[in-house]
DNA sequence: TCGATTGACGTAAACGTTTGTGTCAGGCAA
DNA sequence: TTGCCTGACACAAACGTTTACGTCAATCGA
């Protein structure tokens, strides 16, 4: 944190007090640590890491970027941050990203077309190398016009078939819930999908309804709803259902939020849980264990997501092979699905 | 989303296609809106606009950052983006920056000291032009420190003396608490404080008990527990409370999250909310509202309280007036303090 | 009528890096 | 001795803006 009182230090301040030329500084500091020796001799490095270290100097990162045309910035785009599973995916990318001096910075899109088209343009005009996207939409033709132009990105969290993507294997996820309710002897199944235009919702739904009719059951359309992956949507989807007078002894909410909406909208209506009805959200979060009855869940692995996207991501920058990975889930079994 | 498929349009390019000089093209494109005539004649401004937006032109910002020292950066350390609170904040911190051209970028300190010093520091050497607190510490001096360096910063969610913050009336919050409870006749009080180094904490807990020995009543230090503020947190402070074998009529938990938290335990232990008692969160998140017995809370202006930060810190750095601000609270009664 | 002002630009010097090309001495083989 | 190589640097040209100073007419006030 030492910071020149007068001017801050340059590249041509050290070159000076070191009495070598800035080409020499600039190249002994931007090595790799093991091959510094090969810009200079043993001494001339050391005397100039010292200076550096003393002065406290620090690269000015706007002059490399405008010589060489990378930032080593790289945008996220989430739906929102508000969302747990998102901030938690960001918190993984933002982990790797400093590991590996990579600056990210993210921005909400409010799952909106027109604001993902903005804000992505947002970033590009802030010169980022590469983007990250927690937001893909199945119903929207933006990433494949974007990956027209050449700018490289990957997808978290939802996936897009012919996209690069890094995500938890929903599919895989919507099937262990199956199997766990053919268990419990549980079949009469709703699903609270969240948003359908997420692949998330999709492949947890398809996952579920298709090991299900392994299993000889069928679940007729009415009985999935789509509605959102918050609070507030897990209640009102829950509240159709009731109110369409569609009997139930199994709710699986596509995520923990939505299920807890939907605990509520139960209760209220006199269901208990498990005793009647068992409810299964999704991803694991911290409420999950400590709402008053327990949730059974899948656990999603949010944090190795993201880092395992800005990994991704800057491997695909770098020119290397990389391809598409879905994370194993796991379910983790609670009170509210025993009974 | 123009982009040009050759080399990237710069304004010498837009220089020499107009037929005037790149100081022009500058001028032109960097004046605010209604003062462009004051460096071209009509006919150049609108030649120069038009071109520009025929070919996409976007002004590279390392370019003009390394130029100007003024990288329209600003940095954004919170605790956690996990934490739906700061969440919100900073959804209002980036509302506010897109419109004034601003780009935010946000770090998570995760209330380590050391952390906060590390993050803060690579912000600075990304050379940002302000920083905006999420999680001051009153235990820390950090901030002080940074101070002496000259670079501006305003605090958000948590104040401290002596600092420009934007906050909520935290302690005016915990007098509400403490009117509500004495109105419904609950004084038998118990605090889960959430974390004992935030003014968020103190001013909530503060508020509360200075109040209700205005009307005579002590809450003694053995009911008043820090633990955090989230759900694991409550559940952990409310458990040891309870082995303390310390009864009560009347919970504050300074987070609705630490509320959840402590719910789950009452009612493991075989207390009814509100029966035997009451319970009040603070911040009003989605979840109170939602969650089996609708929980009462104090709504902070989380939104606007980003925005207003963000906006402070812009007059800070243009040089103009600013002082501290602390939004208003507001009482949200329901059926968790009722009865 | 003439100096002063104004409008409409142009020149050129930064800002702090990175990097392709030198340069130059010393060492080596032939 | 000569030619070549190599280690250890130095030179200088970018990268794309911004901005302090010009310059040069046309206009204006007195």
């Amino acid at each position: 944190m030492t910071q020149r009182l007068g001017r801050t230090i340059t590249q041509r301040g050290l070159a000076e007090l070191a009495g070598v030329s800035i080409a020499t500084v600039s190249r002994v500091l931007s090595a790799p640590q093991d091959q510094r020796g090969r810009w200079a001799s043993p001494e001339t490095v050391s005397r100039i890491l010292e200076l550096a270290n003393e002065l406290g100097y620090k690269r000015n990162p706007h002059a490399a970027s405008l010589r060489t045309s990378r930032s080593d910035l790289v945008g996220v785009l989430v739906p929102r941050l508000q969302d747990f599973v998102l901030a938690t995916i960001y918190e993984g990318i933002e982990e790797a990203g400093m590991e590996l001096g990579i600056n990210t910075y993210v921005m909400n899109s409010h799952d909106d077309v027109e604001l993902q088209r903005l804000r992505t343009q947002v970033m590009l005009d802030r010169r980022v190398d590469g983007l990250i996207f927690g937001d893909a939409r199945l119903d929207a033709p933006f990433l494949d016009e974007l990956r027209e132009q050449g700018v490289p990105f990957v997808l978290t969290s939802r996936r897009k078939e012919g996209h690069l993507s890094i995500t938890c294997d929903d599919y895989a996820g919507g099937r262990m819930v199956a199997e766990h309710l053919i268990e419990q002897g549980r079949t009469d199944v709703v699903i609270l999908g969240g948003l359908e235009f997420a692949s998330t919702a999709q492949d947890r739904t398809h996952g579920l309804i298709d090991r299900l009719r392994e299993a000889g059951i069928e679940v007729p359309p009415e009985r999935i709803v789509y509605r959102g992956f918050d609070t507030a949507a897990g209640r009102q989807a829950m509240a159709e259902i009731l109110e369409d007078g569609i009997s139930t002894n199994a709710v699986f909410a596509a995520n923990d939020f939505a299920a807890i909406g939907a605990l509520g909208v139960l209760q209220d209506h006199g269901y208990s849980v498990p005793g009647d009805v068992a409810l299964i959200g999704y991803n694991d979060t911290p409420l999950a264990e400590s709402v008053g009855i327990p949730l059974t869940t899948i656990r999603s692995p949010m944090h190795p997501m993201g880092r395992e996207s800005l990994l991704t991501l800057c491997r695909l920058m770098a020119g290397e092979p990389v391809e598409s990975q879905r994370l194993a889930p796991e379910l983790i079994v609670r009170a509210s699905s025993r009974g």
